[in-house]
DNA sequence: ATTAGCACTCATTTATGGAGAGTGCTAACA
DNA sequence: TGTTAGCACTCTCCATAAATGAGTGCTAAT
């Protein structure tokens, strides 16, 4: 399937006036764009052809076109090819380096959220393939300790544990000896069967207590997988009559507030890609409620295949321009700031 | 402002109703009403007594009755001094103990939002009145402190610290020692500036470190007033027409979002309570956005003066009795949770 | 191959005219 | 004197109809 050049000219126009405008355009709204001197007779021509291509759709008979699913697709697909080299004046970002990943993240996704004025998400780096930097047991009381575990980037996490049989001090001391010794350096993957037994070894009769500890590193981490997911601008689709209804509105701020089904898209997007940048549109996502959106996705780097995955949803007609030029720029500073770390 | 016998039964009806139906009620439906044998007509003069004192209002001309603001304010006032007394059968929620704070509240509103059908909110305990459990910090490397922080209720923070000399394992083994020994036990509030010198002339050339500490842990308590807040169940507002146009819709999910105005109202309720339930009905809250809206709170404690909030967000039209049940439910059972901790 | 012209289609808007619900008032009644 | 039936009146809410206008597809002329 190969566009003649004016075709070409003509789809492109379409697109480019209903991502502005969000309404069906018409053959005269055609005619009159610059550098297109054709009447609107011919364009309706043309028009008749992309629209048996499958490009654009008449919503009813006597309405303007528009953009298809399939359009879009070709639309976003010439634009990656395009701006692979071009590089582009970005516009900047102010985000800030901080000590906690939660508040980086959070900040991340606000400041996303007020540039590009659609919904936003990202996820937390993914835990097990980052190597551990600190694991520290403290006494709570006689039947409670505080693990707290520290990987690459700051991330923090803390668990409580809980022991029928008294602790003392001066175990747990020991124990944070082995346990850093051990296990300092290593990504999560890493700590396998054989590291286990030996560890548990070397704890001689306290072994119950390190098994405890390592289930809850892995249960903590495990409810990461699930939960750690940070999301903006929610509201942001009331600025987008084709999303504002109702029923739609309410559909999309569930799956927001509940962001389990959001982890999952992040998570395939980042599968998928490497580390590159994804576009979904409609139905591509495998979100039922987001089948009038755009979801576009981009994973950040944290050394070493260590990875998270922003993303921006909006309506389909969103500005893909911007919003591919502003992920790319929020990827580079954010590789950058996790770079000297 | 005295209310016949036969006037408060009507109004009572009226209300009743329209807390039902959300729509208008009018004379011939309240006729029908059980237990009052009275025409239409008269009824309607009745009415007519009581919207001159304000109590209900007609939207137009030749339309049903809805009780104004003041009406719902005599309603709930009756409710509440009814409620006082009268132990009811209150439906049970199933709220687990969780180990982190944090687990627990998110679990608190979710629950309370689907029983109820409404948004729900909630603010974590106070923590300046909270007492210090524990204190820990830990070398993450030359120039990094992590300082993990507990209180009563397992409420756990960690903040990064950074310096610019030297750290060394055994003086911070040392400093966690003296703060530990110095601050545990002791009420945020209560850690004042005599104590604060002694702490530092203790720590003789580290005092530096001291003060960094000491000012980590009054950010992070600061960090808390603004932020930590849990909501859930913010689509709830859909099911109800009178909340849901796009416009009022968003700017009440915004809201939800932003969470800070929430955070004054909450704070707001707490001090001026104790520890009882509130009622803010439309303007009555100091947030804009809830004009439309009524808003229950329940302070719940955990022990000696430290206290929290939570609230639930719906119409004005909101089953009272039933929130104002699942609240009280909620709060004993917060109230016994903290209890054996 | 392009374009002007025209008939035709459909969503959207504006008027119009009940139907229904509910009121306020008056006059009759117990 | 309090209560009620009756009635005219006022609104909102639909549904239907008519006018509008944007945009198309087709044909015939250039």
């Amino acid at each position: 399937m190969q566009l003649s050049d004016r075709k070409w000219k003509i789809f492109n126009a379409i697109i480019k006036t209903y991502l502005e405008t969000g309404e069906p355009v018409g053959s005269r709204t055609i005619s009159k764009y610059a550098d297109l001197n054709i009447s609107s007779a011919t364009i309706r021509n043309e028009m008749a052809d992309l629209e048996e291509m499958g490009l654009i759709i008449q919503p009813h008979t006597s309405a303007g076109r528009i953009p298809s699913d399939k359009g879009y697709r070709l639309y976003v697909d010439y634009l990656m090819e395009e701006k692979e080299q071009e590089v582009r004046q970005q516009q900047e970002m102010l985000i800030q380096k901080q000590d906690k990943m939660e508040t980086l993240l959070k900040q991340v996704v606000r400041v996303l959220a007020n540039n590009t004025n659609y919904a936003t998400m990202i996820s937390a780096p993914r835990y097990d393939a980052t190597k551990l930097k600190f694991i520290q047991l403290s006494v709570i009381n006689e039947e409670q300790l505080l693990a707290v575990i520290v990987t690459e980037g700051n991330l923090v996490k803390n668990k409580m544990l809980h022991f029928r049989h008294e602790l003392n001090n001066e175990m747990v001391l020991r124990l944070n000896i082995l346990l850093n010794t051990t296990l300092t350096g290593l990504a999560i993957e890493q700590i396998n069967l054989a590291l286990i037994t030996k560890l548990k070894e070397e704890a001689g009769i306290h072994s119950e207590v390190v098994s405890k500890v390592l289930d809850a590193l892995a249960e903590a981490i495990q409810m990461d997988e699930d939960v750690e997911i940070y999301t903006s601008g929610a509201t942001n689709i009331f600025k987008y009559p084709e999303l504002s209804d109702s029923e739609r509105a309410s559909e999309l701020i569930n799956t927001f507030e509940d962001k389990k089904e959001l982890v999952s898209l992040l998570n395939e997007s980042m599968d998928s890609t490497g580390t590159g940048i994804q576009v979904y549109i409609g139905n591509e996502a495998p979100i039922r409620t987001m089948r009038d959106c755009s979801v576009v996705t981009a994973t950040y780097e944290l050394g070493e295949g260590v990875q998270g995955t922003v993303g921006i949803i909006g309506p389909k007609r969103m500005d893909y321009e911007k919003v591919v030029d502003s992920l790319k720029s929020l990827k580079n500073q954010l590789d950058l700031i996790f770079e000297r770390d």
